[in-house]
DNA sequence: TATACAGTTGAGCGTTTGCTCAATTAAAAT
DNA sequence: ATTTTAATTGAGCAAACGCTCAACTGTATA
């Protein structure tokens, strides 16, 4: 005896698991949020930008030079990592200094360097 | 008195900030590495199914009933994160019971989730 | 042995992504 | 005032991505 879901092309197997795991699950809205946050750490500029702007805060003339990236492709990214919320920045003239926004940032760098590494 | 970069489109403004933080990034092959894994983070429905995985093992379809995904879908992704090392699986008959490979995954998406909700 | 079904796989397709290039803005220097 | 330059922005394009669909594999059951 099987029961068919019906929104998905395969008998239930496990309905209790299921229906246990379910009300584990965070509402979409939080696992948009979260995809958000994360899918700005998932490339590897990004990452690069993040590790550089922990060690120090630096203006997208320094990101270019030590990435070897025009600033234009760096500017693009800080943008990405602007509205995620990863860094934040302060003018002074000319020069946009960025920097980390807060510190979740590198501790999940480093949770998963580790995850990476051991 | 300004030093173009070969590089980058633009003169360098802080030198020793670039050369201190120079000092300070990981090689290109760590880089590489914790981006492959950040990438496989990096996306809703994997992040649905290492939520769910960290409740308890699942097998194929019980994730695609629970995400309301077909059973290819779901495989895809479930081997997009096999290859980052975030899930494991035992077979047991026909059935594929996948489970979280360590606690770091779990770890990156707890500090991921108080950096969004703080 | 034949059928059913969990799971995998590859091709195909529309969407998203990350960069380049060129144009533009804004502040500083001459 | 004019020039220089840090930074941003939008269009465009090739590559990567995530899903669907259909075919297939392997194990269990009738």
């Amino acid at each position: 005896m099987s029961v068919r879901s019906d929104v998905c092309d395969c008998d239930v197997i496990h309905e209790e698991t299921v229906t246990a795991v379910k009300t584990k699950m965070l509402s979409d809205d939080t696992f948009n949020i979260l995809t958000e946050f994360l899918k700005a750490v998932g490339d590897g500029t990004r990452i690069r930008i993040l590790w550089a702007l922990d060690v120090s805060e630096m203006c997208v003339c320094d990101l270019a030079v030590l990435l070897g990236m025009t600033k234009s492709a760096i500017s693009h990214q800080l943008r990405t990592l602007k509205q995620a919320n990863l860094v934040k920045f302060r003018k002074d003239g000319k020069i946009a200094y960025y920097s980390l926004a807060d510190d979740h940032v590198k501790i999940v760098l480093e949770q998963s360097l580790s995850h990476v590494t051991e």
